[in-house]
DNA sequence: AAAACAATGTAGCTGATGCTAAATTATTTG
DNA sequence: CAAATAATTTAGCATCAGCTACATTGTTTT
């Protein structure tokens, strides 16, 4: 402590609004991951029928271990359903969760390109920035995005 | 594993281009804790000439405990310097990713704010999309941004 | 159908990030 | 300066997310 007391004395014990949106923050990081495996699980059953533990694990890039904890995770919470030694499905929750994260992916995507971004880093990019996206900001990119045949309407051309 | 043998055949057991993007991000996020302490430790050094591990919990929103053993991990990584029972202050690199960072908070506020977006979702938002923002999608925020009056070159209007 | 191989699951480790409760140290006050 | 108060640290617990090594189960191949 300083010798200036007064300093302290003026300091609430409340949190502060900053507080707030770390807090956020926080929460957000929880369900990424859930928003990442879903994305994931419907891709793979779009292209392949089903998803499984090890192609997961490639596409995120974690071991196949990781997976299948992260999984047993994902069905506590009602995201997946799967039986021992057989493909993973999404669950209706999972799916809506799958979608919503897609387009907001894709619109993200779309929008730092917009802004001249290489498609690259765009994606980089877009993969960490897309859980913080709120719906409002999501709705200001849309809006600033040029429409060059309506991206984000019913085709993901991914 | 299904009854179409030759599905897995074509698979590759190399990983995806999409691993790297996941593991960038988790990468990233390994850092982000470190950037928003760096900066809430620059800013309480700015407004009461310390940083103090209560007013940083505070601020952050965490306990006191958690704060005391991230600057424990802060420390070992040389971002900062304290001794037990004493202020917390930032080291040269430390100072160098606060200012970096806070850089990067105050466009990535200011972009959205641009687009439309209230100040509070921005804010908001701008927590969590901060730390995955690369150089080339920040530079392109800037060039995007109306200058109204050069935001982000000397003066950080928070 | 048995052997070989691929995929999945389990055990047990590391480290980060959160917490409460209790001990310690510093500061302020009487 | 001693007591009271405030801040910090330590101890110990939980969860998440990653890993390696090994065990088990499914699938393919011979």
């Amino acid at each position: 402590m300083t010798l200036k007391k007064n300093v302290r004395t003026i300091r609430s014990p409340q949190p502060l609004p900053q507080a707030e949106e770390h807090r956020q923050t926080r929460r957000d990081h929880a369900v990424e991951i859930a928003e990442d495996y879903a994305e994931a699980i419907a891709d793979l059953t779009l292209e392949t029928g089903e998803a499984r533990v090890v192609d997961l694990a490639r596409r995120l890039g974690v071991t196949h271990v990781t997976v299948n904890r992260t999984i047993a995770r994902l069905q506590r919470d009602g995201f997946v359903s799967s039986q021992p030694y057989r493909a993973i499905f999404l669950t209706e929750k999972g799916r809506r969760l799958a979608s919503a994260s897609k387009r907001r992916h894709e619109l993200v995507v779309a929008f730092l390109i917009s802004l001249g971004v290489s498609e690259r880093v765009a994606r980089l990019d877009a993969e960490g920035m897309e859980h913080h996206v709120s719906a409002e900001t999501l709705a200001a990119f849309q809006a600033a995005l040029p429409r060059t045949g309506q991206e984000g309407r019913k085709g993901q051309e991914g």
